[in-house]
RNA sequence: GCGGUCGUGGCGAAGUGGUUAACGCACCGGUUUGUGGAUCCGGCAUUCGGGGGUUCAAUUCCCCUCGACCGCCCCA
């Protein structure tokens, strides 16, 4: 589990839903972020970072009006100017606000970008879900070409390779164009309509809100075997696009499943929608997911310009590689552990350690006045590679006693060895 | 927003309506003065999430509250 257990008994706690990253878990972080870095790079996507909370106008235009985001999870409060902000709950918006708002539409080129961070949303946690979560995420703006769909979907599928998880199904589906959209929904809830009374509570809410939702019903979906699904509804340009983004996914001998049922949480989405999903958070299976977005910077006020991106959920990639037994590196071994036995001694440790650091490397020292053997003991624990200890004897003589740990052999080198020593 | 389970020391975890709240791990100290990872010895919660109530008496019973975990909705 990426959260540390917390304690309640103190007069703070963190907010529910957040955690606090501490030692010993913050490398998991590190290293998933520095996968993502190298890999965007070799993709050839580059960072950029937004502002954490945006004017709230931008999410309910950018992600939906009746999304569930807007309409009940968002963290929205009035700044001492009164203008309403919100703090980010996607990635999406803001990039594309960003995107607009410096013109990089001006870029002749596609403009492939990617960011690392916090979202929050208003929600009651449980596994794999936070108030604050974070996600790594990738946007290109610029070209309609279902290359960069496939493209999208490839770089994502790459991550969770190369971190180790190698269970990762995708699921895409196209959900066409606002105009396919509306023809199948109508006939969607011509075919619902007069089953109603049977369905679920939920589901007959569900039937004015969200029809493609239906579909997805735990309870009810088996009643829906012979339902009309988007795909019939595709017009040719949809048709010829998805099946695109087929032929490219085959190439890359990339697998996939199409799921007509697949619908995103987010109103902008058109043409290819996909998700990521993996067993082992509890409930949940979905760790990824993201789309085609045309439509959406003009909607923000842009230039418009075609989208393609996802965003990844890095707390359930590491709940899964937690379960999965994908072990992950952790924290830095020391090279040297110093240990002086009186004043003077103590005096050229500092030295000592300064140099050592300055000479690259990993080196601690004992600030409690504890004994050896105690000092002995912190640099077992910090698997210390090497003791350097320093006395009287060695005061003297200008030199400075080294225990390799593993082996338990001592030997006496020349202060001026010592650095080299370490190092081979 | 709704539902379930739970809340004892740094961690894991027992426990009972009533004088000193097991045990394990970790940690600290010691086993004579400058040497770890083994053993042994000793130390380590005036207190059982917070508040209120019942009772002669509550960590143990009741209520409220906060939090955690899990699930529903929906999603990362």
């Amino acid at each position: 589990m990426a959260g540390e257990r917390g304690g309640q008994n103190h007069e703070f706690s963190k907010p529910k839903g957040t955690q606090d990253l501490l030692p010993g878990t913050v490398e998991k972080w590190q290293y998933l972020e520095n996968k993502a870095r190298d890999l965007c790079c070799r993709y050839h996507y580059q960072e950029i970072r937004t502002p954490i909370f945006e004017n709230t106008e931008l999410f309910q235009r950018g992600v939906g009006e009746t999304t569930d985001i807007v309409e009940k999870e968002m963290y929205t409060f009035p700044d001492k100017g009164n203008r309403s902000m919100t703090l980010r709950p996607e990635g999406t918006a803001g990039v594309v606000r960003a995107y607009a708002e410096n013109k990089l539409y001006a870029d002749p080129d596609v403009t492939k970008l990617y960011y690392i961070g916090p979202m929050f949303r208003y929600e009651q946690p449980q596994a794999g879900r936070y108030r604050q979560f974070h996600q790594f995420g990738v946007e290109a703006f610029g070209s309609a070409d279902p290359a960069v769909d496939a493209e999208v979907i490839a770089l994502g599928y790459s991550f969770y390779k190369e971190i180790g998880l190698n269970s990762v199904r995708v699921e895409i589906n196209s959900v066409g164009t606002a105009e396919c959209r509306a023809a199948y929904r109508a006939k969607l809830v011509e075919y619902l309509t007069p089953m109603k009374a049977e369905l679920c509570k939920d589901c007959n809410s569900r039937i004015d809100r969200n029809p493609m939702r239906v579909l997805d019903c735990k309870i009810d979906a088996h009643r829906f075997a012979d339902a009309p699904t988007i795909l019939e509804y595709l017009d040719e340009d949809c048709v010829n696009h998805f099946q695109a983004v087929q032929r490219y996914l085959k190439a890359m001998d990339i697998p996939f499943d199409i799921n007509p049922r697949l619908v995103r949480g987010l109103d902008y989405y058109t043409h290819t929608a996909f998700e990521y999903k993996s067993e082992g958070i509890g409930a949940i299976d979905t760790i990824g997911g993201g789309g085609r977005y045309n439509g959406l910077v003009g909607e923000i006020g842009g230039q418009d310009q075609p989208g393609v991106g996802f965003g990844l959920g890095l707390e359930r990639i590491l709940l899964v590689l937690e379960n999965q037994g994908v072990t992950v590196p952790g924290v830095e071994p020391l090279d040297v552990y110093f240990i002086g036995m009186g004043t003077e001694a103590e005096e050229a440790v500092i030295r000592l350690l300064y140099e050592a650091r300055a000479a690259g490397l990993t080196a601690e020292k004992d600030y409690q006045s504890r004994k050896m053997k105690t000092q002995m003991k912190s640099a077992d624990r910090f698997q210390a590679r090497y003791v350097a200890i320093l006395g009287e004897d060695e005061l003297k003589t200008g030199t400075i006693s080294l225990k390799r740990m593993d082996t338990g052999e001592q030997v006496t080198v020349p202060l001026a060895e010592l650095v080299a020593h370490i190092k081979k």
